[in-house]
RNA sequence: GCCUCAGUAGCUCAGCCCGGUAGAGCAUCUGAUUUGUAAUCAGACGGUCGGGGGUUCAACUCCCUCCUGGGGCUCCA
């Protein structure tokens, strides 16, 4: 008899070579909900045989590790039936991932209707309730048993080659390599639904096959799927797209160029106070502002190593009687050479040089997508240059920054990444590998001394240096970098930037930090459309106030209100047409104005205002001046809510 | 750039599968109405059905191709 230990601490008996599956059953029931083990910490089969003294603890489905188990499983359902539907399709991977799985197969590409079949086949296997067995198979075994799967072979030859064998997991007459841990009957897959398709690279490589990648979500609950269901169309519901049409934000049309969005004068508004909002900022914070041409000649990105690291992500160049010029895809080449329009002094460091300037970026065409990624990028872009010993105080300032803005704007849920070169991947990268350990060390150090939490990602570098990215996820689910700060150890040697320091000699240990806090106004705004679904603050509000007549008599006190509070800086519209007020109420919703405000007898005779919030609270008969007392305040204080109409 | 889905009036969409040269609601304009918090009534205007080519007596509808957009891949200073 050997001593199993359960996860509340009791200790039973059982025999050597019962499963895991049975000790579950037997302590916790039929329907402990469990999927797998946990055996002294290690994730094991259900279907496993206890073979030593042990503690075991069951992995119930909605548990993280069992999402994860039962998203994996769903990925081999969904193997099996395809290689049932499609004989000739060579499963490769599929991982689980975030809401479900994936899997990616060689075969020619499918659409929706392939798709439905396999969800179908997918249910029929689940319904036969086919049991999920484990094998342990040496290299030799593997190799004979994927002999017609290239790429399993693969992966048997580079991952586990010097290993001693993996295991197989079979159900029906489907076979995976695979390590398990799994479920033990396709029946336990309940939950789950196809969602879409799309080719991928294998091993993400252009050079190599193109696969059909198949994604499914995948729950151990009804709820959890619902749930997930609900929460896409809610995230489509705030579609920046959507949204950005219904309040004449932007536009984009295709004879301007695809990606070349056009601000109208709602999203202007919104656009130009996050710009005044930087430029109050960037004073505090020592800043200088320059203007640099949209263009410049080869030679200059050249020297900035553009064009060699660069190039397909560029417009191409025009042809002038000079050279050839090229938009710009970065504005730090420019600065560099405003840096080094005179001579520096230690004592003028650090200089920051900043700009409202809009780059230009051949991003590819499949990527395009509403403001979120675009071909024109309007900036709010600076540049430091400082000694290395300046550098942690500027990347602290910069951090503080970055907090003070994502404060004003209400954020909260956002992470920190270090993003660091891949050494295995030197031609992405300026090959000078003692620097980069150099100024990833000392990033690292900086993060600690601050003691910010962050993640460290390989392979997110710029070319130049390392980076500060500060994370965030989307309404939608995806996550995109909103700020940015990076250190350049390279632009000192190609530029030529030094100064001159305490000595009197020429020093050319310039630093350069790149930062962009706010992501580019495109993406930011987008995003804040999402946040807050159109409904703005009153600061940010393209309509501040929304001025409602109730009838042709209050048109003239309507006007006058309208003249007043244009006049002290708030943005306020009138609608003086002969609809019914319900209807003017219904139509200027579209247009999500911070306030709207109901003239009628009452408020033209005793010089007041009634205020309607966005959700329907009402305050009635307030002061003209109170009301633009505290509306003024809402808009200088760049206040997060609106407080005006405090209770129903 | 690759795969997939889509493109019909300013907006949202129906018609397409089973070919017979276009419909609705909202918006706009005109008239009536003068209204107290999520759609007052009536009329009018508005589309060479994304572009081009093909099949056919006949194409919004079937086929090819290009463009644009959505989703994903890849890329992202």
């Amino acid at each position: 008899m050997l001593n199993v230990e359960i996860d509340n601490n009791e200790v039973r008996q059982y025999e050597a070579g019962i499963t895991f599956g049975d000790i579950i059953k037997d302590v916790f029931g039929r329907k402990s909900g469990s999927v797998a083990v946990f055996v002294n910490g290690i994730e094991k089969d259900m279907s496993q045989f206890l073979e030593t003294d042990c503690k075991i603890e069951p992995i119930y489905g909605e548990s993280d590790a069992g999402l994860y188990i039962l998203r994996h499983s769903c990925a081999h359902l969904l193997a099996q039936a395809v290689t049932e539907l499609f004989p000739y399709a060579k499963p490769t991977i599929g991982p689980p991932i975030d809401h479900g799985f994936y899997y990616d197969f060689y075969m020619d590409s499918i659409g929706d209707e392939e798709l439905k079949k396999i969800e179908k086949r997918m249910r029929e296997i689940m319904k036969k309730n086919q049991p999920i067995s484990r094998e342990e198979h040496n290299n030799e075994s593997l190799r004979e048993i994927f002999i017609d799967n290239q790429f399993k072979l693969e992966i048997i030859d580079e991952k586990i080659g010097h290993e001693i064998g993996s295991s197989i997991y079979k159900q029906g007459n489907f076979v995976d390599l695979c390590r398990g841990p799994h479920v033990s009957f396709t029946s336990q897959l309940r939950w789950f639904k196809l969602t879409s398709t799309s080719q991928a690279y294998w091993r993400a490589d252009s050079k190599k096959e193109s696969l059909t990648r198949i994604y499914g979500m995948c729950f151990a609950t009804k709820e959890g799927l619902k749930n997930r269901e609900k929460q896409l169309q809610e995230a489509a519901k705030r579609d920046h797209k959507k949204i950005g049409k219904e309040m004449e934000l932007y536009m984009i049309d295709e004879m301007i160029g695809r990606g070349l969005p056009v601000w109208l004068p709602n999203g202007e508004i919104i656009k130009s106070s996050i710009e005044n909002f930087a430029l109050e900022t960037e004073d505090r914070y020592g800043y200088q502002r320059v203007t640099t041409p949209v263009l410049g000649k080869k030679q200059l990105f050249e020297t900035s190593g553009h064009l060699p690291h660069y190039a397909e992500g560029m417009y191409p160049p025009m042809k002038m009687d000079d050279g050839e010029y090229y938009l710009k895809a970065m504005n730090c080449p420019m600065h560099h050479l405003v840096y080094r329009n005179k001579k520096r002094s230690y004592r003028d460091l650090p200089i920051r040089i900043a700009e409202y300037g809009t780059v230009y970026r051949n991003e590819l065409s499949g990527t395009l997508a509403g403001l979120l990624r675009v071909r024109m990028l309007s900036m709010n872009d600076a540049h430091i240059y400082c000694t290395l010993d300046q550098v942690a105080e500027e990347f602290a300032n910069n951090i503080k920054m970055v907090q003070d803005y994502y404060k004003t704007f209400g954020f909260e849920d956002y992470y920190f990444r270090l993003s660091l070169w891949d050494s295995e991947n030197k031609n992405k990268y300026i090959d000078q590998p003692e620097n980069w350990e150099a100024t990833q060390n000392h990033l690292r150090s900086i993060l600690d001394d601050l003691g910010v939490p962050y993640e460290e990602s390989i392979g997110e570098a710029a070319f130049y240096g390392p980076k500060v990215d500060i994370q965030f996820t989307t309404a939608i689910g995806r996550e995109e970098s909103m700020s940015t700060i990076q250190l350049d150890f390279a632009a000192k040697e190609r530029f030529g930037l030094t100064y001159t320091d305490e000595t009197g000699s020429d020093n050319d240990e310039v630093f350069v930090i790149h930062r962009a806090p706010l992501s580019t106004h495109e993406r930011f705004v987008a995003f804040l459309i999402e946040h807050w679904s159109g409904n703005f603050p009153t600061w940010l509000s393209p309509i501040q106030v929304q001025i409602i007549t109730i009838s042709e008599k209050h048109q003239e006190y309507a006007n006058n209100l309208a003249q007043i509070l244009k006049e002290v800086g708030i943005r306020a519209n009138t609608d003086t047409s002969d609809n019914t007020i319900g209807k003017k109420i219904r139509m200027h919703r579209t247009m999500r104005p911070a306030y709207m405000v109901i003239i009628g007898d009452e408020e033209s005779i005793n010089g007041t205002v009634s205020i309607r919030a966005r959700d329907g609270r009402q305050r009635n008969g307030m002061a003209l001046d109170e009301f633009i007392e505290e509306i003024s305040l809402e808009n200088t204080n760049r206040k997060t809510t609106l407080d005006l109409v405090k209770d129903k």
